[in-house]
DNA sequence: CTTAGCCCCGTAGTTAGGTACGGAGTCAAG
DNA sequence: CTTGACTCCGTACCTAACTACGGGGCTAAG
């Protein structure tokens, strides 16, 4: 078990993962990443598990779960706690879908009005200035 | 013309708005809002022009535009500009079309993972957590 | 043995869009 | 004429997730 990948700088972590290195240091101070022990005033080595580590992490958070989410899931990765994961994730389905339909409204809305700045015909105001002053319902 | 509404202070601006004072003070220091002349050591008062341009802000904003775009979007409401509007408009159109999709992705995604908890059967551990470690593709 | 390139650490700055605070001045009701 | 509610103004603070900086230390290549 001498691997290469058990032996690699924070720089190397950060190259192997695609951060930056101030990000890893940032997740560290967040206890989001655990600093490896320094030998007395020398440097620290990561392993492959900082990068898995890394990449739970990072695809958490492009499902959109913010980073204080992305600990409660750490937290729940010890194979006991599935129902707790499962409703962590519903709930943020259910907010995905909230964001999908608030954007579905604003597609339609925007579509109208430039929709309508293209068929203008005589007027003597863009209408789609004018929308924006007469205000949109529900949203 | 000696509207009431010709002769609000900001706090009455804020409340007709629905926004706080301190935000309106705000739009003012970014150039959204200009500040009435103040009566050498008096108090500003504002009438429905201002409030028909703070309607505007907020319903830009709610549309997805950045209070920098909605500077831009403002400059534009001479009459003589009605194709950058739209064309300022088809823009955040597009990008509203990419977070829709990329949201539908992250939606599909979520919702495979919690039902892969729900149907687990005897696996060891949690289907969600373990997915979170393998990655995610295209997002 | 030297030097370039990393590493370590603490602290401070960034973006967006506000929100809060505190002291001094003003205005209207009583 | 006093009181209480507002206004004015500058400045600081807030959240999230980084990103940058600067000084000192270590380390591997030549
Ligand atoms: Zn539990
Ligand atoms: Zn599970
Ligand atoms: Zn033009
Ligand atoms: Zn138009």
């Amino acid at each position: 078990m001498d691997d290469k990948s058990e032996r690699v700088t924070i720089g190397g972590l950060a190259k192997a993962a695609e951060v930056n290195v101030e990000t890893i240091r940032y997740y560290q101070r967040r206890g989001l990443l655990n600093e490896p022990v320094r030998p007395a005033g020398g440097i620290r080595y990561y392993g492959s598990a900082d990068i898995a580590r890394l990449v739970f992490i990072k695809t958490a958070q492009k499902l959109g779960f913010t980073l204080s989410e992305v600990s409660d899931l750490l937290r729940l990765d010890d194979g006991a706690h599935c129902v707790e994961a499962s409703e962590l994730a519903a709930r943020k389905l259910h907010n995905v879908r909230g964001k999908i339909d608030t954007l579905k409204r604003i597609e339609e809305l925007l579509s109208e009005m430039v929709t309508r700045c293209h068929t203008q015909q005589e007027t003597v105001a863009c209408p789609l200035i004018s929308s924006l002053y007469k205000g949109v319902g529900i949203l």
